[in-house]
DNA sequence: GCCGTTTTCGGCCCGACTGTTTTCAGTCG
C-alpha cells in the first residue's frame, strides 16, 4: 500500500463531504485535505512506518479518528466511511472538480438540477447547450473549454519545455521598458519534474502600458483574466502562463509566495502566526506594521530562520530543518567534475567519441564514461560482445593522448528479466565503469522484479544502477520493486544508483533521492546524453538532486578524477 | 477532525478575480 492510495481515499472523503456541503464540516473537511496532504509528502511508506511500530496520530494533523482510518486502510484497502459517502453521492461526481472553474458548490447544483454524476454527463449536457440554463452561458462555455484543456495535455510539461518557454518569454518581456525586474516563480523555480503553469513575477513602473505590451507576445492565443494584480493568458500549444504585477518594496515576500509550494506556504503561515506575525504575499505584518517584505532573506530572517532554497520548498521538513540550522548545502552544477552516461554514434547518439571528449572538457569536466547499449536494445542497434571489444578498444586509443582527463570505456548493460546481464561478465569486468539499466519487461510481479534488481546488483561486475524506475514521466510508470531491498543491496554491494537527467525521466526521484542517502547508497548525476550538446541536460538532474536534499559529497561524480580513482580501487 | 509555552474550547492561511442573487459567493492558487 502506497501514501498515494492513502491520501487519495483522504481527498475523495473531503470532496465528496465539500460537495454534500455540510457547513458545519469545513473544518472537518480541510482536516481530510491536511492528511491526505502529509501523508503524500511523507518520505517513507507509511505502511512501513505503521508495521515497524510508529503510531500514525503521531503525525502532525493526523489525531486519533484518522490514526483509526489509516489502521483500517492498511487492512482492507479503503475505509467504512467513504463507502458510506458514495452510497450518499452515486456516479463519479468528485472527478468534476478536476474541471477549471467547478468546485464543489457548482457540482452539487450540476447534480441536483441536471442529474450529471460524471464527467462524461457534463460532457454532453455542455454540448447540447444544458448548462447555461443553469450556471449562464458564460459559465457553460468556461465549463467547456475547461473539458477540451483537461483532455488535451492533462495538464503537465516537462521542466525542460517550461525552461525553454521561460528564456523565450524572456527575451519578450527585456524588451518592454516600462518592466524593472522580472522573474519565474512556483513550481518552475522549485525545479519540479513536471510545471502545471508558468508563475511570472514583474516588477513594472506602468502597470497598464506594461500589461498592455505583454500582451502583445506572439505566442498568446487567449486570455483569461486582466485585472490589476495579475493579467492571466494561454499560450498557443496550451501553456497557461499568469503575470503577477509586484511592487518592489515588497518583491520579495511575492516571489516567496508565488514559488509556494503551497504547503510550504502554509507551513510557513503558520509558524509567522504562531509569532505573533501575519504573513501574505504584501509582506510579513506585525497588526498594521509591516516589518519585512523586500526580499525573501528579510523575511526568513523575521521569523528566525535562515534563507530556504527553494528546491526545498515542499513541507518535507524543510522548515523545521531550517529553525534547527540543519538545512542541507545543496549540491551545485558547478561541483560536477564528469559524467558517467553517455552515448556517441557507435549505437543510437549522434557524436563521435572525440566529440564526446571534446564537449566534456569544454565544460570543465575531468573524467567521462562512454556507456553505448549492448545487444538487446536493437532498436539503438546495441553493440554484442564483439562489436562493444572493437568500440572499448577505440575509446581506449582515444584516450590514450588525452591529457589531465580520464576517458572510462563502459557500458549501459540492458538487466533481462530473470536479472542475468546481458553481456559476458568477464568482458563486463575488464570494463571502466559499468551501467545497468532496464530497457523491456517493465511490468512484471513486484516480488520477481525485487529478485531481477537484486540479482543485477549481486552480480559483482555493475558500478550503477541506470534509471533505476524506468519511468517515462506522462507516459510509463515506473517498476514496482521493493525499494528498501533493493537500496540496500546496492549499499552493501558498493554499487550506486543514477540520478538520470533526461527530462522525460528524472529517475530517481527527488523524495528516493532523499531515502537512498539515508540508506547509504552513492549516487551519481548523469546527463545519459545521446549528443555533444545534450550534456548540458546534467542541470535538470542537479535539480532533482537539490529537490532530493542532496549535498556534493553524495554524489560520486563531484569528485576529483584522483578521487575518483580512489574511489574506483576499493569498490570493485 | 485536530490542536494547545496564554487555551481541553474555540479557533483553524490569505487574498484576487469572476460573474452577477450588484454586495458577495464561488473558485483558484
Amino acid at each position: 500500500m502506497e501514501n498515494s492510495q492513502i491520501a487519495t481515499v483522504f481527498a475523495e472523503i473531503a470532496d465528496i463531504l465539500e460537495i454534500l456541503g455540510e457547513q458545519d464540516n469545513a473544518f472537518r473537511i480541510r482536516s481530510y485535505r491536511n492528511a491526505a496532504r502529509t501523508i503524500d509528502a511523507l518520505p517513507d511508506r507509511l505502511a512501513d512506518l505503521v508495521a515497524g511500530g510508529k503510531d500514525p496520530a503521531d503525525l502532525p494533523g493526523i489525531g486519533t479518528s484518522l490514526a483509526g482510518k489509516i489502521h483500517e486502510i492498511l487492512r482492507t484497502g479503503t475505509c467504512g466511511k467513504l463507502k458510506e459517502l458514495r452510497r450518499q453521492l452515486p456516479g463519479h461526481l468528485p472527478e468534476l472538480l478536476q474541471v477549471k472553474g467547478i468546485g464543489p458548490q457548482t457540482c452539487k447544483r450540476l447534480h441536483d438540477k441536471l442529474g450529471i454524476k460524471s464527467l462524461k454527463d457534463l460532457k454532453g449536457a455542455a454540448e447540447r447547450g444544458k448548462i447555461s440554463a443553469i450556471l449562464g452561458e458564460k459559465a457553460q462555455q468556461s465549463i467547456l473549454k475547461g473539458l477540451a484543456t483537461l483532455e488535451a495535455v492533462s495538464g503537465r510539461i516537462s521542466i525542460e519545455k517550461a525552461t525553454v518557454a521561460v528564456a523565450a518569454l524572456g527575451r519578450h518581456l527585456q524588451a518592454i521598458a516600462t518592466i524593472r525586474r522580472w522573474e519565474a516563480a512556483g513550481s518552475c523555480r522549485r525545479r519540479c519534474e513536471t510545471i502545471g503553469d508558468l508563475d511570472i513575477l514583474v516588477d513594472a513602473s506602468d502597470r497598464a502600458k506594461a500589461a498592455n505590451d505583454i500582451l502583445h507576445y506572439a505566442p498568446i492565443e487567449r486570455i483569461l483574466a486582466r485585472g490589476d494584480e495579475k493579467v492571466s493568458v494561454v499560450l498557443a500549444g496550451g501553456l497557461q502562463v499568469d503575470f503577477r504585477f509586484v511592487k518592489p518594496d515588497a518583491y520579495g515576500a511575492a516571489l516567496m509566495y508565488f514559488t509556494g509550494s503551497k504547503a510550504h506556504n502554509i507551513r510557513l503561515r503558520k509558524r509567522a502566526q504562531a509569532a505573533g506575525f501575519k504573513l501574505s504575499e504584501y509582506g510579513l505584518f506585525k497588526g498594521e506594521k509591516r516589518v519585512a517584505s523586500r526580499s525573501e532573506k528579510d523575511i526568513h530572517k523575521a521569523l528566525t530562520l535562515p534563507w530556504i532554497p527553494p528546491e526545498l520548498r515542499e513541507d518535507r521538513g524543510e522548515v523545521d530543518a531550517a529553525a534547527a540550522g540543519q538545512l542541507p548545502a545543496l549540491i551545485e552544477r558547478k561541483d560536477l567534475r564528469g559524467d558517467l552516461h553517455t552515448h556517441t554514434n557507435a549505437t543510437d547518439g549522434a557524436s563521435t567519441i572525440e566529440q564526446m571528449v571534446a564537449a566534456a572538457r569544454e565544460r570543465g569536466y575531468q573524467y567521462l564514461a562512454i556507456t553505448d547499449h549492448s545487444k538487446s536494445v536493437t532498436v539503438a542497434h546495441g553493440l554484442d560482445e564483439k562489436a562493444l571489444r572493437k568500440h572499448v578498444g577505440r575509446i581506449r586509443k582515444a584516450g590514450e593522448g588525452l591529457k589531465r582527463f580520464w576517458l572510462l570505456a563502459g557500458v549501459e548493460v540492458d538487466i533481462l528479466r530473470d536479472g542475468r546481464l546481458d553481456i559476458d561478465t568477464a568482458l563486463l569486468a575488464d570494463l571502466d565503469w559499468v551501467v545497468g539499466s532496464v530497457h523491456s519487461v517493465f511490468e512484471m510481479p513486484e516480488d520477481k522484479m525485487t529478485e531481477r534488481l537484486l540479482r543485477a546488483v549481486e552480480s559483482g561486475v555493475l558500478d550503477c544502477i541506470g534509471h533505476p524506475f524506468s519511468r517515462l514521466l506522462g507516459q510509463r510508470g515506473p517498476l514496482r520493486f521493493d525499494v528498501d531491498r533493493v537500496f540496500k543491496a546496492c549499499a552493501q554491494a558498493g554499487v550506486c544508483l543514477e540520478i538520470n537527467a533526461q527530462p522525460d525521466r528524472l529517475d530517481l526521484p527527488d523524495v528516493y533521492c532523499k531515502r537512498a542517502r539515508q540508506m547509504g547508497v552513492t549516487l551519481v548525476i548523469s546527463s545519459d546524453s545521446h549528443k555533444a550538446t545534450g550534456l548540458d541536460l546534467i542541470d535538470y538532474g542537479v535539480g532533482v538532486a537539490r529537490r532530493g536534499w542532496l549535498e556534493k559529497k553524495d554524489v560520486l561524480n563531484t569528485r576529483s578524477a584522483a578521487e575518483f580513482r580512489r574511489y574506483k580501487k576499493v569498490s570493485r
